[in-house]
DNA sequence: AAAACCGCCTGTCGGC
DNA sequence: TGCCGACAGGCGGTTT
């Protein structure tokens, strides 16, 4: 599942292949992915303009088109976006749901079995995204601050696993990374949030950036979807401490790694590494 | 405002 | 072998 380590990957292996390139023409064979925006929209805006680059915020892309305009793809699930020198002599696989064919004859690909990624075209991506108004700082930013993040914290009672996946607070966390940060700042995911003491705050502020650093580094997670824009899988899936380790050892301590149902998703945890004695 | 829940989607896997 | 349910989960929507 992308995250922002794998969406920031994805934007960094594809700049070189499409900056400076020009859309000739677009299919999108799935209309459902287009969302806050019209389908006929991206056909008719797309096409003749160039890519000048790539930004990100938290898991969403935006790509930045002459004429004003932002491509804005949130990957979802299980989106891939990847570029193709040419057409694939076995056509192109199952859920290719979008193809951007570019000036040199090359092709970004978007492919989607999951159908939860988006696409849309705007002038505006605050005001067609409402995801991407109400988003807090980039975490790797200086605006992400310990005391922006204690002020922000201290609002919210709910389960600081539950809080970790609000990408108002935690922009471009997702379930894998806010188990890995709580691992690695030794928190428990159903401490309060407003609970933490002011070094517990450190603690997870160090943790999110160090977790999200060293997984750029290594190009993201791949468990089962996830390439970057090559079609080359990540390899920060080894480094995993807690994530999808139900039973097994805690490489720490040796205890076996605990699971529990929050907010609908799995968390994984180590129930000696990451106590809940402040519990309040 | 915040919290809790649901629907969307397909592929995979365990149980019977 | 095949059917069924559980599971994977980000986000937008609704309700409380």
């Amino acid at each position: 599942m992308p995250e922002l380590p794998e969406v920031e990957t994805v934007r960094r292996s594809l700049l070189s292949l499409v900056r400076g390139k020009r859309i000739m023409r677009v299919e999108l064979t799935e209309p459902r992915i287009i969302r806050h925006c019209d389908p006929a929209r991206i056909r008719t805006g797309v096409t003749g303009r160039l890519i000048l680059g790539i930004d990100r915020r938290g898991k969403f892309l935006l790509f930045q088109l002459t004429g004003e305009l932002t491509l804005v793809v949130h990957l979802g699930m299980s989106g891939k976006l990847y570029y193709l020198a040419a057409e694939p002599t076995a056509g192109f696989p199952k859920h290719t749901h979008a193809i951007f064919e570019l000036d040199d004859g090359g092709l970004l690909v978007y492919q989607d079995p999951r159908q939860f990624g988006r696409i849309c075209l705007t002038e505006s991506p605050e005001t067609a995204v409402a995801a991407l108004r109400s988003m807090g700082p980039e975490p790797l930013d200086r605006q992400f601050s310990v005391s922006w993040l204690t002020a922000a914290l201290a609002r919210r009672s709910a389960k600081l696993k539950t809080v970790m996946l609000d990408q108002k607070i935690f922009a471009g966390i997702g379930n894998i990374y806010a188990d890995e940060a709580l691992f690695r700042a030794r928190l428990h995911p159903e401490r309060a949030a407003a609970s933490l003491a002011p070094e517990e705050v450190k603690r997870l502020h160090r943790a999110v950036r160090a977790v999200l650093r060293r997984a750029i580094a290594n190009r993201g997670t791949s468990i089962s979807d996830y390439v970057d824009g090559h079609g080359v899988p990540g390899d920060f899936q080894a480094q995993l401490q807690v994530y999808g380790r139900r039973g097994e050892a805690c490489r720490r301590c040796g205890n076996p790694v605990q699971w529990v149902r929050l907010a609908g998703r799995s968390s994984f945890y180590c129930g000696c590494c990451q106590q809940e004695e402040n519990k309040r």
